[in-house]
DNA sequence: GTACAATATGCAAACGTTTGCATAAAATGT
DNA sequence: ACATTTTATGCAAACGTTTGCATATTGTAC
């Protein structure tokens, strides 16, 4: 059993009140009751109950965030950067992850809630919009990193980022571009595969469903999809990956096959993880403002849990980082 | 506000004991009654107050994990895995990092007892055995991973690891070896160091401080490290790193040199992340057995919540993998 | 010495559950 | 028709806080 404010009480011989006064230097309680209560307190390894604090003014000092996967360092490296955003305030953050399920998706957004947690930020949201229809939205506000069509949500232009790096290939002389995706329609997916499909049509480039291949997200799915775009008859110059990781699965994939990156397929990745400019060869890759959009994502729930109510869909811009796993388009 | 029980029981026109009742079917409660209300509940979109439920019951169904960084890959693998462990279980997990600083583990530590958690794994602990004196530790057990000195923890026995690499190497011919550390003598790092030394003296190698070099446990130190090593008057013919993604930054920074591993160094990291293998070269390295650490973890802290008092401290052995970053040494 | 203000402390209700005990209603046995 | 068991429900206390209000004590002014 924890030690309460009642068993301080009793030791101090006075009441619990005054002694949950005195432990926040209310100005009503004596100076030397103070003190003693407070020194009694350390002593006794006194920790408040939080529980019991939020039951009685029905308000918490932590907010959680629901992730995706633990497994996509990008999401890892998105709940750094709101872990980094919420230290100046006084709230706290309690992370968990659903495993890649809707279904778990679901039960953490009510495991948070059972713990009346004070907001919910989701990072790779499968429910997305299924959310207006939670019915406690209300009590427990939430924000989706990336689901731009959410009302409270905080994104990057996908569409936009594809864009960029599809151009830098075409730039190059590219023409026949793969897509390795991470294998589940998200939105953010569709929007990245929407991007692919809108600079090859802008450059006339009869669209090839067979150079879109699943992979996971994960390096695996890169390797993999590696003898499928061998197969084609007619082999791909360049492949675009879903995220980084894909990229170096990719890049592996081709490596043990005896190719050369950038010389024999150019390769792009998407999020610029600190690996990215360590790998050989360095990633060309589309750079995701984190540090931002965790930034952000928690300024939007604080002002939604402070009672705000208009909505807020903030898009940010990806950046083209050119390193050296692209080269022009041999002839 | 959310929906309380009193709610359901006002609109159902019964007492709020019924409805607690009825809702986790309770066999005195009508079945007709039963039926009513829970439909009610769902209805309404009823969520129990964990809160409320935790003060009576004084105890919780949630774990927290607190750990020293998100951004080690290898620490975000335990965190997986000890998800992944407490799934069959009637456990959920909330985690949150301390970010390498003891001050903020304390504190997170009494976050975490704020709200009253059931228990606590850390992982990459800076407290170690000080957790003894925290006066709480009966309320809320807590098992350290990698801490072998504390009662209650799982951990890699890291000296017959580094051993393992390190006897690797010297049968490959290789007599000056350097040490890239992560900067930060945790008692994992203690650990690996004496490792390194043993083997050395053991085959009566002079001990020579100038091989050891601080990283960060990161790329970025690794890549920081090559300089160092290249500047000394006599030179390593191999590099054994504190983990894979050190081991990465210092192939980078050879690559970046010039030189080529393993043929002019021979590098061995340490965790065998899914990258290590998918890295060029692929990356000899020691293999941590995350899973079973993790579901080792979570065993003795159930144990410990289940009221068991015996220590309990679980060692693993490592295991050696060995692939194309080493080579016999140049003569 | 009385009145009044200021200071210090205690009482009790509330937050949303759970649960032992009491009670009311219905069903069963005779 | 009555006693007894069974079934269904309600009452009230408890968990550890917070907080408005009441009360007791002390000090100040005249």
């Amino acid at each position: 059993m924890a030690v309460s404010i009642k068993d301080i009480a009793r030791r101090a011989g006075v009441s619990a009140s005054t002694v949950s006064r005195a432990l926040k230097n209310h100005p009503g309680i004596g100076a030397a009751t103070t003190e003693r209560i407070q020194t009694l307190a350390r002593e006794m390894g006194y920790v408040p109950s939080g529980v019991a604090r939020a039951l009685v003014s029905s308000q918490s000092s932590t907010i959680g965030v629901a992730v995706n996967d633990f497994l996509n360092p990008f999401y890892v490296d998105l709940i750094s950067n709101i872990e980094n955003a919420v230290t100046e305030e006084k709230y706290h953050v309690f992370v968990s992850s659903f495993h890649r399920s809707r279904e778990r998706e679901l039960s953490l957004t009510n495991v948070f809630f059972e713990s009346r947690l004070a907001g919910l930020i989701v990072v790779g949201s499968l429910l997305n919009r299924d959310y207006l229809a939670w019915p406690n939205r209300t009590a427990m506000p939430i924000v989706l990193v990336s689901c731009p069509t959410y009302p409270y949500s905080v994104s990057v232009n996908h569409r936009l980022g594809v864009s960029k790096a599809m151009e830098h290939l075409v730039e190059l002389g590219h023409r026949r571009i793969a897509f390795v995706t991470q294998g589940h329609r998200t939105t953010t997916e569709q929007q990245r595969l929407a991007g692919y499909r809108a600079v090859l049509s802008r450059h006339n480039v009869p669209a090839d469903d067979s150079l879109i291949v699943d992979g996971d997200g994960d390096i695996t799915g890169g390797i993999r999809a590696v003898p499928q775009l061998l197969a084609l008859p007619n082999r791909p110059t360049a492949i675009f990956c879903y995220n980084d990781m894909t990229a170096i699965g990719v890049i592996n994939g081709l490596q043990q096959q005896g190719y050369h990156v950038p010389r024999d397929f150019s390769v792009v990745g998407f999020d610029d993880l600190k690996l990215a400019s360590a790998y050989a060869p360095a990633l060309t890759t589309v750079r995701q403002p984190t540090e931002r959009v965790g930034q952000e994502a928690i300024q939007v729930l604080r002002n939604l849990i402070q009672g705000q109510t208009s909505t807020a869909t903030r898009i940010f811009e990806p950046e083209l980082i050119v390193r050296h796993s692209t080269a022009p388009a041999a002839h």
